[in-house]
DNA sequence: GGGCTGACTGACG
DNA sequence: ACGTCAGCCAGCC
């Protein structure tokens, strides 16, 4: 575990419930090695008390293989979702923190 | 060692 | 506004 990727489960952690981020955003706020592919990368391996259901593409899509399971805990969250798979960033962004 | 894949992104037509 | 393409680079055959 490199001290990057703790360094971006901690971030995904400090989001509020009701808003997300994405991928390329948090690559910026950190020097991951393969830049917003790292993050995804991250979140595949999720080490568990990471709510990676808050991480989504730049564009607002949920772009992970279980989808329908994300889309679903940002509902619950209160998160603006448009349709099945989308968060409305523009509402929903949240303000990135390295720190 | 070489080629393909991917929980991405931004540019282009 | 929407689908494709190229760049990206660590992992995994």
């Amino acid at each position: 575990m490199d001290a990057r990727f703790v360094a971006i489960y901690a971030i995904v952690a400090r989001i509020p419930e009701g808003k997300v981020s994405t991928y390329g955003a948090i690559a910026r706020v950190i020097p991951v090695p393969r830049g917003a592919r790292g993050v995804g990368w991250a979140m595949a391996r999720c080490p568990a008390n990471v709510p990676w259901w808050r991480v989504v593409s730049a564009t607002g899509r949920v772009t992970s293989p279980n989808a329908h399971i994300q889309s679903e805990l940002l509902m619950n969250e209160g998160v603006a979702m448009r349709d099945n798979g989308f968060v409305d960033l523009t509402i929903a962004r949240w303000a990135l923190q390295a720190d």
